[in-house]
DNA sequence: TCCTTTTGGTATCGAGTCGATACTAATTAT
DNA sequence: ATAATTAGTATCGACTCGATACCAAAAGGA
C-alpha cells in the first residue's frame, strides 16, 4: 500500500486533491461566467473588487491577490471597465494610484455567479480550519501578502463609538470591517473568548 | 462575530480558501512552468498524461480530467507534441482513438516542476481526508467522471500471479495499478483490513 | 441490413490571458 | 537634487478557451 502510493504523480496526494477540486469547480464556474460574457480571470477580479476595502481596490492589489502580473491585471481590468462592470477613479492623495470600484451592474453580476452552486450545500468546519492553516503556512513560505478580513486584523481596534484601523488611523464602519484588506496582519496572540 | 462573517464575498468561506490556496500555488507553478516554456494548461495536461494508465491517455480523457472542451484539449496536446513532450499513436482496436504518451523528455520535465515546491513539506492527513470527501461529494453532484487510482477501484482484482482489471479483463502490472484510470469506480463497500 | 446516433478527434475563429519588455509619471529614500 | 522604488499603461507573441463546423469510426435500432 505504501510503496504503491509513492509512484503516483499528479503529484503529491495533496496537490492532486486540490487540483481535482479546482478542476470540478472551475468547470462549473467557467461555464456560468462565459454565459454572462465573462472570462474566469475577469470574474475573479470582479469578485475580488466587490470584496475588498478602500485601501485594496487598486490594480496592484488585485494582481497580488490573484497571483498575476501587473500587465495582465491592467488588461483584465480594462476589459471589465469596457463592459461597464467597474469604474476607475484616481486616488486623492497619490496621483499614481487608481481605485477600481464595481458598478451596481458588476456587483449584481458577480453575486449571481459566485459562490459556485456546487459548493453551496457544503458545510465542513474541519476542512475550513485545515485549509486556513495550510494557507497561512503557504503565505509564510512564499512571502506573499496575506490578505485578510479587516475585523480580524492585528491593527483593528474597537472604540467607544465604532472601529478604527491602527495603520491608517481612519475610522471604520461595520461594513468596512467585513472586507478584505491588503494590509492585513494576522493577530499575534490568540484572543481568549 | 457571526453577523459580520456572513457579509464576506469571494464568496463562501470555503470557496475563498480554495481560491486563495489555488492562487498561491498557481503563482509559483506558472512561474516555474513558463521558465520551462510551458503554459499552466500544458503542464497540467503533461502531468496528467504522465500519471494515467493506457486506457486513459487520450484527448477525450485528458479534457474530461482537466474540465476543458475537446477543442481546447486538442490544441494543448498539439502544442505538447510540437515541443516533443508527447507522442501520438493511433489505437489498435478503435480507429477514432489516439493515445498520447509523454516522451522521456516530457516525463522528466513534468517531474522537475511538480509537485509544487511549496507543498513538499506539507503533511496533513486530516486535510487530505476532508478534501477527498469534498471531492467525492462534488463528483456526485456534478455527474463528472471520477478518475481514481487503479488499485483502489471496485473492478480491480488480485490474482495468484498479479492483478487484473474486471472491466477489460486484462492483466495489470504493479506499475499499472498505481495509475489514474478514467473508468475508475469507487469501492462500494469498505474493505476490512 | 440500412440508418441514425454517439463518440473521438481536428480545424478555425474571435476574444481574451499571460509573461516580457519597455515606457511614463509620481513618490520616497538617500 | 538625484537615485530608487512604486503604480500603472501599452504592445508583442504564444497560447487558452468556447463555439462552431466538420469528418470518420463505432454502436444501436428498426
Amino acid at each position: 500500500m505504501c510503496r504503491v502510493d509513492t509512484c503516483i504523480r499528479v503529484s503529491s496526494r495533496l496537490y492532486f486533491l486540490l487540483q481535482r477540486v479546482g478542476a470540478v469547480i472551475g468547470e462549473e464556474l467557467r461555464g456560468r461566467a462565459s454565459q454572462a460574457g465573462l472570462s474566469m480571470a475577469q470574474l475573479e477580479a470582479l469578485d475580488y473588487l466587490a470584496s475588498c476595502n478602500r485601501y485594496s481596490d487598486t490594480p496592484a492589489a488585485t494582481g497580488a491577490f490573484l497571483g498575476i502580473t501587473k500587465g495582465t491585471t491592467s488588461q483584465t481590468l480594462r476589459a471589465l471597465e469596457d463592459k461597464g462592470l467597474i469604474t476607475k477613479t484616481p486616488d486623492a492623495n497619490d496621483a499614481r494610484v487608481v481605485h477600481c470600484r464595481p458598478t451596481r451592474k458588476g456587483r449584481t453580476l458577480a453575486r449571481s455567479i459566485l459562490p459556485p452552486e456546487i459548493l453551496r450545500d457544503v458545510d465542513s468546519p474541519t476542512l475550513e480550519a485545515e485549509l486556513e492553516a495550510l494557507l497561512r503556512q503557504l503565505q509564510r513560505s512564499s512571502g506573499n501578502v496575506a490578505f485578510g478580513v479587516c475585523h480580524s486584523c492585528e491593527k483593528f481596534t474597537r472604540e467607544a463609538q465604532g472601529y478604527r484601523c491602527g495603520l491608517t488611523g481612519e475610522r471604520l464602519t461595520e461594513l468596512d470591517s467585513t472586507k478584505l484588506c491588503r494590509e492585513y496582519e494576522a493577530p499575534r496572540l490568540r484572543v481568549v473568548d
